[in-house]
RNA sequence: GGUCCCAUCGUCUAGCGGUCAGGACAUCGGCCUCUCACGCCGAAAACACGGGUUCGAUUCCCGUUGGGAUCACCA
């Protein structure tokens, strides 16, 4: 009988989530969903001097936005520290761990030495074998091998093999009594029942001071999977001179969380040559088998590709969510009504971003439209004028207002003015727009309505007999 | 510097000994067309290098080179 998956993301709240962050959030997220286990989330505060509550609010902010929900915590490591102790006190009482008085002055003039002569800059072991009690300013350090080697097996990189002369006794408790990382990991993932841990790539040199710790502590381990870091174009590790790191940042920018969560995916793991998912498509199909080994670098305009394509496949109510806010802030109240989402489906296949498509959905909205200056000039001429006062008749006269009847009422005029489409077409478009560019003639005018349309050729009608005088 | 990881078009990748090395984004042509898009058709574009193993290597092994990560009382 398989045992359920249960997996894990444990940001540490010292600023936003960033695009790594949700790559590794997203993998372990899609991994339990789709093996219908169990997610876990834990803040990792132990470092209290960087940690925020501001950090820990924007965290949780933007993994709502990307909907990746949690099952369990979240948990705060700075609300655990009973537990750690317990532990620590357990590895002090088999000898696996001891006291040591070392101050930090003297291990920075051995880590200086030990650079300077090419050597590690290991702790040295002074204390290791002197059976010290606890003090004030006293550190705990676990006893690590000092020969053989710890493998870890690694389901995305294969058997990684560490000789354990790398490693140095380190430091399972600061000496404000306070453990540190790898201690209050493997603590919390020992406690939580954590059984499969993939996480960064830059995690891979500490695995092996957590298995052993693991093996001290007499407790199963999980499975490791690392992933490979993402990179900036310049294939330097993601950071801020790259552009945007925080994930609401692209929330802010108009992108759909599904279509950032497909690009995430996709850089990094694959399924064949499909490039487009759903959310359920991921969770349906998304294995570790299937992660690659190398670094991937973040392309924006693959993003930008893979938003437009959700932004057109996304049924109009889902877009209309999302878009509502960007209405706002250009002073735009609209609702997801049946209207609004009449609005997005003129403009879905047109729109690279939620942005994009606000701006250009506001005409659909104003009471009046103001006119592009060189738009207005170059189309909205005298000449124009008499077919566009047809056309008012024309429309007005019509029953039924949809593209069929729509397309004939603009024939009629088109005969008889002896013009083509293209001639008229832009006119109108400005009438209606304001723009040169704009939705489809037809889909635009019937989303407007008559009573709209017709109000604003006549708006543009004065406007052309203004100019003339 | 030590240790560890990585290496297919510019980018993300498919490939799991025999393929005209496939797809996507971006780029460049063309078609469609009421503008802008979408869509469609086409072009250009890659196995880092050197040794092995093998009848045969993009694929397996070793080395070189290049890139990345990490060496804290940070996580």
């Amino acid at each position: 009988m398989n045992k359920q998956i249960i997996t894990r993301f444990p940001p540490s709240p010292t600023g936003y989530l960033h695009v790594g962050g949700a790559r590794t959030a997203l993998f372990n997220w899609l991994y339990a969903r789709h093996t219908q286990g169990k997610f876990v989330l834990r803040i990792e505060d132990t470092d209290v001097a960087r940690s925020t509550q501001a950090s820990t609010d924007a965290i949780l902010e933007a993994l709502e936005w990307l909907g990746i929900d949690w099952d369990e915590g979240p948990y705060f490591q700075s609300q655990r520290s009973d537990i750690y102790s317990e532990y620590i006190e357990k590895l002090l009482s088999t000898g696996l761990a001891y006291y040591c008085t070392c101050s930090r002055d003297t291990l920075d003039a051995m880590r200086q030495k030990a650079m300077e002569t090419g050597g590690k800059p290991k702790y040295d072991g002074t204390c290791r074998n002197k059976g010290l009690s606890k003090t004030d300013d006293a550190v705990v350090r676990f006893k690590a091998p000092l020969t053989g080697s710890t493998i870890i097996k690694d389901v995305v990189k294969g058997n990684i093999v560490i000789p354990n002369a790398e490693m140095d006794d380190f430091i399972i408790q600061r000496s404000d009594g306070v453990s540190t990382y790898n201690l209050a990991v493997v603590v919390d993932d020992i406690t939580m029942a954590i059984n499969t841990v993939i996480r960064g790539d830059d995690h891979v040199n500490n695995t092996p001071k957590q298995i052993l710790l693991y093996q001290a502590l007499n407790a199963p381990l999980p499975t490791f999977g690392h992933v490979p870091m993402v990179l900036g174009k310049d294939r330097a590790r993601l950071s801020k001179r790259h552009g945007a790191m925080s994930v609401t940042a692209y929330r802010d920018m108009g992108y759909l969380p599904d279509a950032f969560l497909n690009y995430l995916v996709r850089l990094g793991w694959s399924y064949g040559d499909q490039e487009f998912f759903t959310k359920d498509e991921l969770i349906d199909k998304f294995t570790l088998e299937n992660i690659g080994r190398s670094p991937g670098i973040f392309d924006t305009d693959k993003l930008l590709a893979l938003n437009a394509e959700h932004i057109r496949k996304s049924p109009p109510v889902a877009v209309a969510r999302h878009l509502i806010p960007f209405l706002k802030q250009r002073d735009c109240e609209a609702d997801a009504n049946e209207f609004t989402q009449a609005v997005i489906l003129t403009l879905s296949v047109r729109s690279k971003t939620l942005a994009e498509m606000a701006d250009g959905a506001l005409f659909y909205y104003a009471s009046k439209i103001t006119y592009d200056a060189k738009a207005a000039k170059k189309f909205l001429k005298p000449a124009i004028a008499e077919p566009l006062n047809l056309l008012i008749k024309a429309l007005e006269a019509l029953d039924v207002f949809d593209e069929p009847s729509l397309e004939n009422a603009f024939k009629t005029v088109m005969e008889t003015a002896g013009m083509k489409l293209g001639k008229i077409a832009q006119p109108v478009r400005v009438a209606l727009t304001g723009k040169t560019v704009s939705p489809g003639i037809f889909e635009m005018i019937v989303v407007l309505g008559q009573d709209t349309v017709i109000e604003r050729l006549k708006d543009a009608a004065k406007f052309i007999e203004n100019r003339q005088t």
